[in-house]
DNA sequence: TATAATCTTATTGAACTCAATTAAATTGAA
DNA sequence: TTCAATTTAATTGAGTTCAATAAGATTATA
């Protein structure tokens, strides 16, 4: 008879990282609705206020997304006007994404959604540092692809 | 000026959770390939081996989905015949979803899938562990809706 | 007992995710 | 230089996720 331990739902790593991930994602979608952001287009705008502008691929490599997931979500991104879209002149096969001042302009909005959504995380703050501190690392060690 | 650093992506919990449940559960796909199962299938099934029948209700609180996911999704693996869904005859809201001897036999050949998992994850035990405390505690915490 | 409130599942629609494929541009090697 | 390999983005299709809503069953309360 085999041993099925392993096989319990209580024993895996993997589902309380898939559940907490759902879990948290869900409690941003109350403070991104005055923004008429997604999450996923939340995570992007926080690349573009940074970078201001960024190929499609690096944008890519970022958001750990690849372009069946980034062209639809920039191209209605585009249709909002928070950004544009424009093919590199230097290198065809890129596609170069700038923020718009409608882009720019919703930064002042959002800068208090990292502090709201800080409270609804129960962890103490050094937990909540040693949770990222390993979540980087299992990042940077698994997605060597 | 307003103070936009608590914007970067870097500062942020949330980013490396999504992304880290992602990538891990990306690596899920060549294991259970060989079983015809998707992730959620998977942990789907995980409870069944356990409890061999459980509501949707409960199943739904176990893995922290709703009908809309589950519906579809059991309705599929209904179809490749891993499990039947049968409405309660005590209380006719409910749809109970049972085990079937297909079911059971996948259970041999998915033994080995979480030891391939582990092999992965590029933690130290211990850190696996604390990981794994911290992913509870946020879920147990934040999860009363 | 009525009937209002709650519970459970199903459905719908919008959005995300990813593997696989395609097409075009660029790069590298013979 | 030529053409094969690689890179980049777009497309397609299947599946997941969730909010909102609906319908039917059950429970609680007047």
């Amino acid at each position: 008879m085999a041993d099925y331990e392993m096989l319990k739902l209580d024993r895996q790593l993997c589902f309380p990282l898939y559940a907490a991930s759902r879990e948290v994602i869900k409690r941003y979608y109350p403070l991104l609705e005055d923004l008429d952001l997604t999450y996923t287009q939340y995570v992007a705008m926080m690349v573009l206020w940074e970078e201001k502008e960024i190929s499609i691929r690096d944008l890519g490599h970022r958001l750990f997304l690849d372009s069946g997931t980034l062209t639809p979500l920039l191209k209605s991104m585009e249709k909002k006007g928070l950004l544009t879209r424009q093919r590199s002149k230097e290198d065809e096969r890129m596609v170069v994404v700038r923020i718009t001042e409608m882009g720019e302009a919703l930064r002042d909005r959002a800068a208090s959604v990292p502090e709201k959504m800080g409270a609804c995380i129960p962890l103490e703050p050094q937990e909540a540092m040693e949770l990222y501190r390993l979540l980087h690392k299992l990042l940077g060690g698994i997605a060597q692809n």
